[in-house]
RNA sequence: GGCUAGGUGGCAGAGUGGUCAUGCAGCGGCCUGCAAAGCCGUGGACGCCGGUUCGAUUCCGACCCUAGCCUCCA
């Protein structure tokens, strides 16, 4: 039984697909007007994460994750360079792709570009406006009515009157109610415009998603995820879009994964104080060592950000590499007390950090094997720490390619294998000076040696 | 101001009404020419004040502090 906890209702609820044995779910994805960052790839590693322990569990799954290519940040940036806005949304989704590919996110099952579902989007707010919960304002604009819609705030737990005393929104008077917000924006000039029924136009940020999950997996599925920051007022927006529209209840169950912060505060683009993912990547050892990081602390709460706590997950990382070292592959899979107590904390909310856990417990099991010189044993159980990590996404490279992997020391292999031959003369002669002054060198330069027994020599990049 | 999360050992981070998280770092031992890695062992924690209880870090209440949302944001 797995239990996810709903948003909606701010408790862990036992997951039922409403098609038997099939979870439909969709998560808001990027807007693609800049490499995303750190805190964009907390999302997308963890419903990543979700998708993928869903599978494991022999479910089957339809994951959507939507790209908004039609946003004013994306206008403004392409105005700012001279391009189509076409052009840079491209440019940006294609380096999401490579971004996410190194992460390790498996491609979503769709991907839907908001430009591409403007027909849905304005057949959705013509049923709106049919229905009562939209009207044309003064200056154009298609508006929702927040206040017909009763279930408005539940999400968020917010009441209309609070949110109206503490509105920052600047006085728009074309709104009845200052907390109406746009379904389709007038078009203006310079701007990209559709036609529709309302003028030209182009929609509003919050109808894309209601349209694209809605015609992806219909008015009614089982996930929705997203980022905290999204929940008022988009989700918020989203449900009362869809469930005004179709009449239909939407998503059963709704997913927030907690912020990404740096000093104690959200990394976001608008306070500045942000890293992205591509630039990050660069100054690891392999791009696992950031999605362990990402799953080391449970989604739903926060996590800090910083050199440090990458160099701990790189550690943490290493030590699971390092327990399948030198062992025969193993392809048959093992059902432990392990797998069992891996199931059963990713099972309650998917325990990330638990999970790591038991991760770690195999390790040491496979190392005390091996210590026992019971290779076999161990074999079978490095087998099964490789399997479940692939559930997270994790141990993905053999043993070798993972201490191989590194940082740029100027070496080579070939280079490296060298010195190694010729300190193993030097120990072999007992001089043990010109041993170490080797093995200091290449630890100067980033390689750490390590003599195994046999006289077998390793290396590995720090 | 309203609403929502959270405050756990040197760092990070789970969890629980009464024996264990886990990783990194520390200490002792084994192994090693010395190391590294590994193994074995080990110290150290639950914001503050009350309450419930045989017993609370865990439940309840007040307080302090932090973050987030109430405006675009994963």
């Amino acid at each position: 039984m797995i239990r996810i906890h709903n948003s909606l209702t701010g408790e862990k609820q036992e997951l039922r697909p409403l098609q038997s044995g099939h979870v439909r779910m969709y998560s808001c994805g990027i807007t693609v007007y800049d490499y995303f960052h750190v805190g964009n790839a907390r999302m997308l590693v963890v419903f990543d994460m979700v998708s993928r322990y869903l599978r494991y569990r022999r479910l089957r799954v339809t994951y959507v994750r939507n790209i908004t290519d039609v946003d004013d940040k994306i206008i403004r940036r392409a105005a700012e360079e001279g391009i189509d806005w076409r052009a840079l949304a491209e440019r940006y989704t294609t380096a999401m792709h490579e971004d996410l590919a190194l992460l390790g996110c498996m491609p979503p099952d769709k991907e839907p570009r908001a430009s591409q579902y403007i027909t849905e989007m304005l057949a959705m707010i013509g049923q709106l406006i049919e229905r009562g919960y939209a009207y044309v304002a003064s200056n154009g604009d298609v508006m929702y009515a927040v206040h017909k819609f009763e279930g408005y705030g539940r999400l968020s737990g917010k009441r209309l009157e609070d949110l109206r005393a503490g509105a920052r929104v600047e006085v728009d008077v074309a709104k009845r109610d200052p907390l109406d917000f746009v379904l389709w924006k007038s078009a203006k000039p310079g701007e990209p415009s559709w036609p529709s029924p309302w003028g030209a136009g182009r929609p509003g940020w919050h109808i894309e998603c209601s349209a694209m999950s809605t015609h992806e997996l219909g008015p009614h599925f089982d996930i929705h995820g997203g980022g905290l920051d999204l929940k008022f007022p988009h989700h918020e927006n989203e449900i009362a879009q869809t469930c005004g529209a179709t009449g239909d209840k939407f998503a059963e169950i709704w997913m927030h994964n907690g912020f990404l912060n740096i000093d104690s505060e959200k990394m976001s683009k608008s306070l500045g104080n942000f890293f992205t993912t591509r630039e990050v990547l660069k100054q690891l050892k392999h791009p696992e060592v950031l999605r362990y990081f990402l799953l080391s602390s449970h989604y739903r709460g926060p996590i800090n950000y910083s050199r440090e706590q990458l160099a701990q997950a790189e550690a943490a990382l290493g030590r699971l590499y390092n327990s399948l070292r030198d062992l025969p592959v193993v392809t048959a899979v093992t059902h432990s007390a392990a797998t069992a107590a891996f199931e059963a904390v990713m099972d309650d909310d998917f325990n990330t950090p638990e999970a790591l856990a038991v991760l770690q417990g195999l390790a040491r099991a496979i190392n005390s094997a091996r210590d026992a010189h019971e290779l076999d044993r161990a074999a079978v159980l490095a087998g099964e720490l490789q399997s479940l990590g692939a559930v997270l996404g994790i141990l993905t490279l053999g043993p070798a390619d993972w201490f191989r992997a590194g940082y740029a020391t100027g070496l080579d292999a070939a280079a490296i294998d060298a010195r190694i031959a010729a300190r193993l003369a030097a120990r072999q002669a007992k001089d043990w000076a010109t041993s170490d002054r080797i093995r200091d060198e290449l630890a100067a330069q980033g390689v750490v040696v390590e003599d195994k027994p046999g006289g077998k020599t390793v290396w590995r990049r720090t």
